[in-house]
DNA sequence: AAATTAACACTTGTATACAAATATTAATTT
DNA sequence: AAATTAATATTTGTATACAAGTGTTAATTT
């Protein structure tokens, strides 16, 4: 169910024959905060995450600092290294970018599908509709769709620009998902979804592809907007609340 | 005559007082591979680099790191660090999405203009009338407006993908101003892009500040296309022609 | 003489000791 | 007792020795 396998260890029994690359504890490290295993505001130990992983300080601090890069991570000299939160400001920001690009990517985009591809989406498709999902195993579910999707962008500035961006408003999923009934509207939504993807690549129609994309994406938007402004009122500009707040109340 | 001013020391003879930070390395490094003093090609030694910047291969490190992420550099273990090239096919899709990228920019930006930026840009106008511009030295000074204007766009993420892209075309602009006549005609046409920006900004009108800018882009890729179809031909799209290739001939 | 192989020099990657900065705790002062 | 200050522990940043990989050169073999 993963467009780039993951080792599939935990992190603290790496006692694999083989040695974890660089990329390897990146991608690992990126999945635990984005699915909120590791929370904002958690500082992370350079030496605590190289016992974790079996290596020395030197590739965690060059993980670290790509994940600082991506805005997932904070470092500060002598203090640590701190999972960055995000205030509906920004949040919204985000969305609304990501929202345009799609645009962008509908535009330029000159992809054409592979069998491979075709392949791969309908099996995730069966995947999707046979199983059964928890909070957890639908989020990483949606982030490998969304990893899968990322591949068909032909450009690789634009593609890795679209998953910075992802990256930095996927933990907000959670605030949508808590209840069983959200859950289960959610799958609903993502097994029509992906019978409108397969529809556009079956046409060849890249660009349809990324429109179906783009209008689940400003679906999640507005929800998340409503859920806000329900909770915290409209619109305050200057509204400090982060993420950790909101999944409290 | 910069927006964030670098130290002016000579990288071999960094014998000041104060330590240099990562970032004004990576800074300076950064104008060195854009302004062609380091060559698309050349190798970067990290022992070099360390006794150029009177710092230990660590600091080095990290800015190479930087610079990978940026698409500037190419680390291959074992062997060295190269200074990346680019052929007319990737160029064309990094200016395709630079310009796109404006029209983004102009949609969703609400920066409101500064006194301090106002006087900035008056004052780099005065500079540019004034002086007498070498071709390194109107390189620069332009690479100075696109920082300037890249601190106008408030989305950190947005700006700071720009930047990318522009660090990854900006190497091309020696090819189209090579002669004393093409020269000329680039500081005449900076400074009748000058007028209409700080004209745009009297008014408030970030929008149309971008839009200049998204018209010179434009002016300045037509002008690149025209001098790759007279050299290779039309639409050669699995030309594998790189900035070297082109410099030489 | 040509091809192959082994030895060596050189470069980047990793591990680790130490330096600099920060956070915490204990001692001191008021 | 509260506040301040000093001492200590903890954390990230830097320098450096060593490991792993690459490229070149010289020796060896055919």
């Amino acid at each position: 169910m993963r467009a780039t396998p993951l080792p599939t260890i935990s992190p603290s029994a790496a006692t694999a024959s083989t040695r974890l690359t660089n990329e390897h504890i990146l991608q690992h490290l990126r999945r635990r905060i984005c699915t909120l295993q590791l929370a904002p505001g958690l500082r992370l130990s350079e030496v605590k995450l190289a016992q974790d992983y079996s290596v020395s300080r030197t590739p965690i601090r060059w993980v670290l600092n790509r994940l600082e890069m991506e805005g997932l991570v904070n470092t500060r000299h002598g203090s640590g290294s701190y999972v960055t939160d995000v205030n509906w400001q920004e949040l919204r920001s985000i969305y609304h970018l990501r929202i345009d690009l799609y645009d962008t990517v509908i535009r330029l985009n000159r992809h054409s599908i592979s069998g491979k591809e075709m392949a791969w989406l309908k099996d995730y498709q069966n995947q999707v509709e046979s199983g059964q999902w928890s909070n957890r195993s639908l989020s990483e579910a949606i982030m490998d769709l969304f990893e899968f999707s990322s591949t068909l962008i032909d450009d690789p500035y634009l593609s890795q620009f679209c998953s910075q961006l992802y990256f930095n408003t996927t933990r907000f999923w959670w605030l949508l998902h808590l209840s069983k009934d959200a859950l289960d509207k959610e799958q609903q939504s993502l097994e029509t979804e992906l019978t409108q993807l397969i529809d556009a690549l079956t046409l060849g129609q890249i660009d349809v592809y990324f429109a179906v994309r783009k209008s689940y994406l400003v679906a999640n938007y507005c929800k998340l907007k409503q859920l806000y402004q329900v909770h915290w009122g409209f619109d305050k500009t200057t509204d400090p609340t982060n993420l950790m707040e909101m999944l409290d109340a």
